[in-house]
DNA sequence: TAGATTGTTAATCGATTAACAATC
DNA sequence: TAGATTGTTAATCGATTAACAATC
């Protein structure tokens, strides 16, 4: 199951479990595809369309229980299990990455820091010491690792990659700027953050 | 001009940049859109395709030399002049942000850091100090700011873009997670990180 | 029941791919 | 010139929107 839906939907799943969180905190209960359709700025179609790919979670002349949605949607996110998470390269964005993976109320947890500075062996971020490189592998043998982020320089990346692929770790969270190459079955989440920033350079532009 | 573009050729452009520019840091004069798209990935048709809606690049039976089509897409991207940026949110993630946009060699240029907390007045941060938000106004009267760098908590980013509208800035890089609401020509890029990580999640699960 | 709103099919729109004539 | 490869039109594919019967 899971299958064939396309990835522009579930591009904007997240961005239905984030309103549904906020409807929740303000205690509101149910919520039709149109009242929804206002607040997020798309077709209350559209949102019909996108949740009858995973199933009927609403009522005809009711709408959708906002409570029941919001559970629903994440357990297709998969976040109803908890995702451990190890980090590699702790310079600025690295260091940043950790304490927000931390700090979010997201199930992932934080469990490696991994560099090959010398300098930076033992320091302690966000309440964990960093590990060098090369203690991985003994470290992969007693922690099951859910998740690589790699906050690396883009010519590191695909070498620890390779080697963090060989070890078993099969999703990757991608800092670097490079389209990693990965077997089938690994998974990779690009935040490219210079493509970001030219993007947005470009809408200043005449548009 | 530049109208009618859609936003999915935008998203490959940055990314065409990025390969024609390490292409260039290999020394490879010209390219077919063929080989380009094998190393990319994606079909020699879109490439043309893309490249064609903003001006005939290539020559017939030759191919696109690679300097100069790099160079053209650095201008539609608007990387030939210098965009100021201002960041406000000196936490964790603002500072690895600041220390980012500092280090790219894209034309962004660090030039005020802004934070709320009175303990972080002074501190210096990739070279510049932080100053407190409310001595934005006049900083921006001897300043032209182009670009403002969100890294808020959520609760305090509409409210602060909502000033900083009303001050003349006319472009957002938002990493809260709120959809910031700005009038017609303001322009907002979204870098929504846990979204990004919903996705991972959600790709780790069947499929 | 009558009114509201879903789930779903059909119609439209847009984006991607294929094909090929133009041309270097 | 012959071969290569673009620019561009046409065909296909996929995603979004509209419409409405089903049903709570």
């Amino acid at each position: 199951m899971n299958k064939g839906i396309s990835k522009a939907v579930i591009r904007r799943m997240p961005r239905y479990y984030r309103y549904l969180g906020e409807l929740l905190e303000n205690g509101v209960e149910r919520i039709s595809s149109g009242e929804l359709s206002e607040r997020m700025q798309v077709t209350a179609s559209q949102i019909r369309q996108d949740l009858n790919n995973f199933g009927g979670f609403g009522q005809q002349g009711y709408g959708y229980n906002v409570q029941f949605l919001y559970d629903e949607i994440g357990k297709i996110l998969g976040l109803t299990e908890v995702h451990n998470v190890a980090l590699f390269g702790v310079g600025n964005l690295g260091q940043a990455i950790a304490n927000y993976v931390s700090s979010e109320k997201l199930p992932f947890h934080m469990i490696g820091l991994f560099d090959v500075d010398e300098k930076k062996k033992g320091r302690i971020v966000s309440g964990i010491p960093v590990m060098m490189l090369d203690e991985f592998e003994d470290f992969n043998r007693t922690h099951r690792v859910d998740i690589a982020v790699l906050t690396l320089p883009k010519d590191a990346a695909m070498p620890v990659a390779e080697h963090l692929v060989d070890l078993g770790v099969r999703a990757f969270w991608n800092f670097a700027h490079v389209d990693l190459k990965v077997p089938k079955g690994v998974v990779v989440e690009n935040v490219h953050l210079s493509e970001s920033l030219m993007q947005l350079s470009y809408n200043m532009t005449g548009r």
